[in-house]
DNA sequence: GTCTATAATGGGATAGAC
DNA sequence: GTCTATCCCATTATAGAC
């Protein structure tokens, strides 16, 4: 943290996240990792202690800037009471393509890391990921509920978790140049779902007949 | 495929689907895949060829099968003109969830594992996923077009990407027990977002000035 | 078809000089 | 802080007996 040399340290962090987003933990080795940063190869244990040390490292410093860039931008949504639900989704939505000075390049690849995250069930690394956004999703599923007053918490937080898979995997995927777009698309899809009617008992009957048809 | 002694071929088979959707392609060993499966550790190599040949076995079964009950719920759905655009999300929800013979448990972790080959790009696998899904979701994305014949088809694609990452993802996490309620709840969400009426140009005009402000 | 034994490779981590 | 050299270990794949 408080080295003179930050430039090792930092390359090793930038080399190996994008190694990481290529091509996964497991297949990026250190010896192709230090090679790329032009690094030497024990400068990775001396500076992080461990690959999996490594890793957390890599996923601490984005998730913490994407989480304070949400908070932000939720926290100016929340200026109007009660926030129209549009400005709590762009809050959401809008930090995960752009929340580093880099542009979206970054952003798209760490996406792609976090989705290997999401993947990697039943490891450190997903259990840290869900304990530090479990605080923000909290967050906006406040606010969310604020601006819909009469929806079903837990439902909420249901539909909070469609929207971050189809975030996630549709940033990931993606062509660079229309992530802009497709966030719009995104928050509007997402406003449209979390505002539908949910449907009587009746209706639901309805619709379980007709699947027992088929 | 015609020789006697399937059992180990099948045996092989069952146990690498749980442990790389578990713990990983790169995690999970042939030995300890032959020894779990109690098996002799040459098999693998002899009746698949490779870790890779044994991974796309794996792959292609269960794939095949999920875009075979697709599509036939589907065809079901298409037999009312125009379809229900409920019955055309139901005929590509449901099936995710259940559609092998052993029930859920079994659904669940292919889910995982098609996580993981989402998240794999760049690799034979996520190219292969891709071919094989991309003319499934040409009939989904032609369906719901005729469900909503004011749709603009390439707004259709985008957002069934959107149902595909919010599917992957909720399906892969969820509890097992919820899994079928919440598959409901899905295609609500996307049904309502499907049907969001496209904003006016001055309405996205006053959107993204209101963006700037924050 | 099934087994044992092993070849061939490459990995993460570390000791110790500078 | 950085480097070289190396330890130690695990892996996939295969050769060859049965």
């Amino acid at each position: 943290m408080f080295q003179l040399s930050v430039s090792t340290r930092d390359r090793i962090l930038d080399t190996a996240e994008r190694l990481f987003a290529e091509q996964g933990f497991h297949v990026a080795t250190l010896r192709q990792i230090t090679q790329e940063a032009a690094v030497n190869l024990a400068a990775v244990n001396y500076h992080f202690g461990s690959k999996q040390a490594l890793m957390r490292a890599i996923f601490k410093r984005r998730l913490d800037a994407l989480n304070t860039a949400r908070m932000e931008r939720l926290d100016a949504a929340l200026r109007i009471d009660p926030p129209e639900l549009e400005d709590v989704l762009d809050a959401f939505v809008q930090p995960a393509l752009a929340f580093t000075r880099g542009g979206d390049a970054e952003g798209q690849r760490f996406m792609q890391l976090l989705l290997r995250a999401f993947a990697d069930r039943d490891t450190d690394l997903h259990q840290a990921m869900r304990l530090e956004y479990a605080h923000v999703m909290r967050r906006f599923a406040d606010a969310i509920g604020h601006a819909l007053p009469d929806a079903d918490p837990e439902r909420l937080r249901q539909q909070l978790d469609f929207i971050v898979g189809a975030l996630t995997l549709t940033m990931a995927e993606s062509a660079l140049k229309d992530t802009r777009i497709i966030a719009g698309e995104l928050v509007r899809f997402a406003a449209a779902g979390l505002r539908a009617p949910i449907p009587t008992d009746a209706e639901q009957e309805a619709r379980f007949s007709l699947e027992a048809r088929s």
